[in-house]
DNA sequence: TTATGATACTTGTATATACAAGTGATATTT
DNA sequence: AAATATCACTTGTATATACAAGTATCATAA
């Protein structure tokens, strides 16, 4: 059986690295009793408050409809407030968020060292910049 | 703003990848008829008849839940036959399949264009195996 | 040989995500 | 100034995927 016709395939391997990651970032972060987006969405208004929704889009690189859908829990969670101005909505940090920021980060940098443990941490540092790069020459 | 405060995530660059990639798989594999995971899927059916369902949980990486979920859609679809013998599902291609084999690997080959175009073919080249290996080691 | 445990799969359920189409606000053109 | 286009977001809908728990089969040990 030959397990590996597809390991020459960047959408198949990155798919399979995805999910390995995925698994590894949600036990992480279940200390914040949010999935691992959610995290990355709160740093983002925790350190930019009054971010418009379609910035978060941007930096998370996610379609405008999935930030409504998220950051609808996160404002029903009162993790965050939205102020609509216009056509923007603007997002802004709540007490609840800012006070969980440090656990967030934690949980970030666990994800971190869990990886760089698997994976080694140079290899992780170069992989991540390649990958990153990969992304960048795809957004053009 | 700035952007760019994931980008040393491996994580989040290879969630962004994955979704970069995943775009592109699913308008070359829309010829298909198919999305690619199903496309995969019928590959590697037509390559080993009979292939038991939970080999194919282990070359794709996917929880066997998953498999069953996209097995019985191609099942429905009449893409494949399957026989249960004990607490085995073997899975086999139907004439529709073996007909669209050829059309599959067309679109695959053409994802594999399409990310070169944009990445450089050494580079995606490079990268690809960087992944791989990187999903190996945290299969241990 | 029966009991216990492991294996292979399925089913129930939950969720992140995207696309298409909609709404309302702003900008641009005529 | 009115018409049109663009922008920012939301809503309706679909789907791939995972986990937990279930079922049935097989293997191992008592």
């Amino acid at each position: 059986m030959d397990k590996s016709q597809f390991c020459k395939c960047l959408y198949y391997s990155t798919n399979a690295l995805s999910r390995n990651l995925n698994k590894i970032a949600e036990e992480e972060f279940s200390v914040t009793g949010l999935a691992p987006t959610y995290g990355f969405i709160l740093m983002t208004v925790n350190k930019n408050p009054g971010i418009p929704a379609g910035e978060i889009a941007n930096i998370m690189q996610l379609d405008p409809s999935t930030v409504t859908r998220l950051v609808d829990k996160l404002d029903s969670g009162k993790y965050v407030k939205r102020t609509r101005e216009g056509k923007f909505v603007f997002v802004y940090p709540t007490s609840k968020s800012i006070k969980l920021n440090n656990k967030i980060i934690a949980s970030w940098k666990s994800l971190y060292k869990r990886y760089t443990d698997l994976i080694g941490i140079e290899k992780s540092r170069k992989l991540t910049g390649k990958v990153y790069e990969a992304v960048l020459s795809m957004n053009k």
